[in-house]
RNA sequence: GGGCGCGUAGCUCAGUUGGUUAGAGCGCUACGUUGACAUCGUAGAGGUCAGAGGUUCGAGUCCUCUCGCGCCCA
């Protein structure tokens, strides 16, 4: 079968075509029947939904390809194996696209209106929301496309209504008036976890604000009292000293408060204080969430902009006055000077203001965080707004106690910490968005204050009977749609059959960034709604970043186009290159600015296999090819070798994958598939494999070649699907087998008992290691490299036959054209003692330096020396001896002794060197 | 303020429950095109495992502290 092969691996010429053939194959789609009827074992994993705008950066590139090679490993275990790809809407996101082509135009969404706003958006998402899944074709991933879906979907939205009005029925939805996140460029309210707290090197402003004069006399006691907070003006007025980071909410303040038990202002709860620019009077309070220890101990309240003081209101009474517009300029409420400046520009002014009329104290340096939008980055206002909410507690509950029982597992294993310590302190849910784009929130409002929450869209009041019905203007949060995906896509609230096949699913993978936002949520929608987790393991992989360590973004220009790398080097190379480094619980690093440079093992990896295979196809002729069992005694040192050292792959391989080690697995099969096959045993068979050779000899390596072969593509194919399906696909068949299928859905691998072979490993370690050493030392003399020589060899008979049996590779491997076992011979040339106990001995009297040859073997002594030494030392310790595992006190003692045997010899090699050289 | 993580070769990182002479890739040096592959081969240089103390027969690995860096939550 002699093939016509590239010699340099084209990705260009093999990926689409390959990927064409695998969906028309069928291979990704998987049905309920499979599972229900022919009782296939199921695994499932559903897709993180990236945003229907997304373009596909290394982040969605390593996160697809994780998953990509999960599915792939369990299709091959012959499970059904169903990945469920798709997008979210993606709210905000997506609006914001579309208002800026609007602006662009120099509309605002108002002036279209929301119906044709909306049809906008659609047209928009239709026009561009595959590009991202098309794109994920490109780096191989064996999605089921026929289930594709969009969180938009009319089943998706049937769910989300669903939802929204069992839970409102539960009483676990609610709608309130509360501090929100509020976003004032995007003009919505945002969750908790939308809003990105960013440490900040801030002020802290002290301010002054005088006491009403009813209040002067307690003051004074105060402050003989020792209340440094407390001081009185030029003209003899009192004040109190408060802090904050945000001078401009002063405006808005209703109060003052301290802790109740903070002696220094007992006597001013009560007492009332002029709030300066605005000619208000405000009361002082008492509330325990005050710190005393903090600032002056006194704080401003300004309950509209403050969750905290929201609270002190509601505990204490204090009047609530929003100063704010949702644009976050000063508003109606604020003192006339005030009113339409920016926040920031609102704060300038007050300070001045304040500073003008000496009621500013000072200002300290203060380290906070402060929140930003997750979306567009702009300083998040905490927002008195009427909202909807989840109430998430109860939601909670059995989500924390699957993590804390091990129904959930995390990996890597901190995370269980992280999503515990969220879950015990989680807090209510904010969900409505006032956005035009998502699912509008089931909500109708009636003239007659009816609220009909409710899953069809209502005729009629169906209090009142009235028909003039005003539904919430507001949309849901996106990810109250993404929350309930691992049903939701599988047709809930009806009860499918592909519900019963895939849910629960098995593996979630994701980025940590969306632990709380997602992976959490989803956990207790399954409960929910389900009664069970949706998937059992949740594999956090790490984020991909620059040479800095900053994450890769759109706006520092940093990424890299996984598309670009694809083109240039094959989806095989990236994929590879990314899973070589996803090692549990670490970020990778790669080089925007040099491309090649971080992308060159998965390449060079792809055009070595693709030659090895090469090599293979075109040294293996035509004819049958056995089973390497059928040679039983038959098979030779190497054969029996790389099939021990297949086996010992197969074995780690499914056991790294199991436990999400995939640099394990990357780095196992690239060391299997370079060194053992490619560096050695290719290189040992070579012989055989011509037309010349035995004919026993040679049907033994081409059934062994093809057995490694065949495993080591079977091992590499969920990592490196295209390279390995092509070879695969040409590799001969051996006798017997079931004839080929596609390598997509070949057998995976198991560990074989019949291909343990420690003599094999033992043997070929000892060659190699010889055959290293006289490598070493020809270097060392500078001997050519086409320059044969000859061998002296002693040691234990085994390793000699060994040896000799491997004459021929020894003369390919190490140019040594003539093998001498006995006797061994010493005199001018170079020596050593290797480690397996062969003594070998290279006469090169023309090159060797007699001194130089001493002096090697003198240091080499010396480096065996220190090493005895300090294992003896071990030996010599008895607490060692008594306590140490026997089998470690043994391996020191064996040690000790081959080091000592080593040292010995090496030194009679040194005495006779230097009594022939003198 | 609370919590989590990291610091190992020039660079990026492995090192699974403490136990061989601490590894890989890239980079670097030297030699090499013998018919799979120069996106290659062969060999080499390069590490007091951040620092200090402790536990232990034994510490890169466990504990404490210090220094430096990062992340999450208030």
């Amino acid at each position: 079968m002699s093939q016509e092969l590239a010699t340099r691996f084209d990705p260009r010429a093999v990926e689409p075509a390959r990927y064409r053939a695998w969906q028309d194959g069928g291979y990704f789609h998987v049905t309920a029947g499979e599972v229900l009827r022919e009782g296939k074992d199921p695994y499932v994993i559903v897709i993180p939904p990236p945003n229907v705008t997304a373009v596909l950066h290394m982040g969605h590139g390593l996160n697809n390809t994780v998953q990509d090679v999960l599915i792939r490993w369990r299709r091959m275990q012959g499970r059904a194996a169903l990945w469920v790809p798709g997008t979210d809407h993606a709210g905000i996101a997506t609006q914001n696209v579309v208002e800026r082509r609007l602006a662009a135009e120099g509309q605002h969404r108002d002036d279209v209106g929301r119906e044709a706003f909306v049809a906008a958006v659609w047209d928009f998402v239709r026009a561009t929301g595959g590009t991202i899944l098309d794109q994920l074709k490109a780096i191989g991933s064996s999605c089921d496309w026929q289930r594709t879906r969009f969180t938009l979907d009319d089943e998706l939205t049937r769910a989300v209504r669903e939802v929204f009005v069992r839970l409102y029925e539960k009483g676990l939805v609610y709608r309130g008036e509360y501090i929100i996140n509020w976003c004032p460029r995007c003009h919505t309210a945002l969750s908790n976890e939308e809003a990105e707290a960013e440490e900040t090197e801030g002020t802290l402003w002290h301010l002054r604000y005088p006491l009403s004069e009813g209040a002067w006399e307690a003051a004074a006691r105060a402050a003989g009292g020792g209340a440094t907070a407390l001081g009185r003006m030029d003209d003899g007025h009192w004040y109190l000293t408060v802090s904050t980071t945000r001078p401009e909410t002063m405006l808005g303040d209703t109060g003052v408060a301290v802790h109740p038990a903070d002696v220094r202002y007992r006597g001013l709860v009560g007492a009332d204080v002029v709030l300066p620019l605005t000619g208000r009077t405000i009361p002082i309070v008492a509330d325990e969430h005050v710190d005393p220890d903090f600032g002056s101990g006194m704080v401003k309240v300004t309950p509209a902009h403050d969750p905290n003081d929201f609270e002190i209101a509601g505990r204490t009474g204090l009047a609530i006055l929003d100063v704010m517009t949702p644009e976050a300029r000063m508003g109606e409420a604020a003192p006339e000077a005030y009113r339409g400046l920016d926040r920031f520009a609102a704060r300038e002014a007050v300070l001045e203001a304040l500073r003008r009329e000496g009621l500013l104290a000072g200002e300290s340096a203060h380290t906070h965080s402060v929140p930003h939008c997750y979306r567009c980055g702009t300083i998040v206002e905490p927002r008195l707004s009427l909202q909807w909410f989840v109430r998430m507690k109860p939601l909670a509950e059995p989500a924390l106690a699957a993590s804390r029982d091990g129904t959930i597992t995390f990996t890597p294993e901190r995370w269980k910490k992280v999503y515990e310590h969220w879950m015990e302190n989680i807090r209510d849910w904010c969900i409505s968005r006032q956005l035009w784009w998502g699912h509008r929130i089931p909500v109708w409002y009636c003239g007659c204050d009816e609220v009909i929450v409710a899953r069809e869209d209502p005729a009629a009041c169906p209090k009142c009977g009235g028909t003039d019905l005003e539904q919430d203007p507001d949309v849901l949060d996106t990810w109250f749609s993404s929350w309930l995906w691992p049903f939701s896509v599988f047709g809930w609230p009806e009860d499918t059959p592909d519900l019963d096949a895939f849910y629960p699913g098995h593996t979630m993978v994701t980025a940590p960034e969306i632990l709380f936002f997602w992976v959490a949520r989803m956990i207790m929608s399954g409960y929910e709604f389900m009664g069970e987790a949706p998937f059992t393991e949740v594999y956090l992989h790490g984020t991909v970043r620059d040479m800095q360590g900053r994450k890769m973004s759109k706006s520092l220009g940093n990424g890299i186009d996984p598309l670009e790398v694809v083109d240039a080097y094959g989806a095989d190379a990236m994929r590879f290159t990314l899973i070589n480094q996803c090692a549990v619980g670490t970020d990778i690093n790669l080089d925007p600015e040099d491309i090649e440079g971080s992308f060159s093992v998965g390449r060079n990896f792809s055009n070595k296999i693709w030659n090895a295979g090469r090599f293979a196809l075109m040294s293996l002729g035509e004819g049958p090819v056995m089973h390497p069992e059928a040679f039983a005694d038959a098979l030779e040192l190497e054969d029996r070798w790389i099939l021990a050292r297949l086996d010992q792959a197969i074995r780690a391989a499914s056991a790294n994958l199991e436990r999400f080690r995939l640099h394990e697995v990357a780095e196992g099969l690239y060391h299997f598939f370079w060194g053992d096959l490619c560096d050695w045993y290719l290189e040992l068979v070579k012989s055989r494999l011509t037309a010349g050779a035995d004919p026993g000899s040679r049907e033994a390596a081409r059934a062994t070649l093809v057995a490694a072969l065949d495993g080591a593509l079977r091992l590499l194919h969920p990592i490196m699907p295209f390279v390995t399906s092509e070879l695969w696909s040409r590799l001969p068949r051996t006798e017997g087998t079931a004839p080929a299928g596609e390598l997509i859905v070949a057998a995976w691998p198991g560990p074989d008992e019949g291909r343990v072979d420690a003599d094999a490993l033992a043997s070929m370690e000892a060659f190699q290691e010889l055959v290293v050493e006289i490598r070493r030392l020809r270097k060392e003399y500078g001997v050519g490299e086409g320059a044969r020589v000859a061998l002296h060899l002693a040691g234990p008979e085994p390793l000699l036959a060994v040896v000799r049996a491997q004459a021929p590779a020894l003369e390919r491997l190490a140019r040594v054209d003539r093998l001498e076992t006995t006797p061994s011979a010493d005199g001018v040339g170079a020596h050593a003692v290797l480690k397996s106990g062969l003594e070998l001995f290279l006469p090169l009297k023309d090159v060797i330096d007699v001194e130089r040859e001493a002096a090697r073997l003198r240091a080499e002594i010396e480096r065996l020396q220190a090493q005895l030494a300090s294992t003896r030392s071990k030996l010599d310790n008895e607490a060692f001896v008594e306590r140490a595992p026997p089998e470690v006190v043994a391996r020191e003692r064996d040690k000790a002794e081959g080091l000592r045997e080593q040292s010995a010899r090496l030194e009679e090699k040194l005495r006779a060197l230097e009594g022939s050289g003198s």
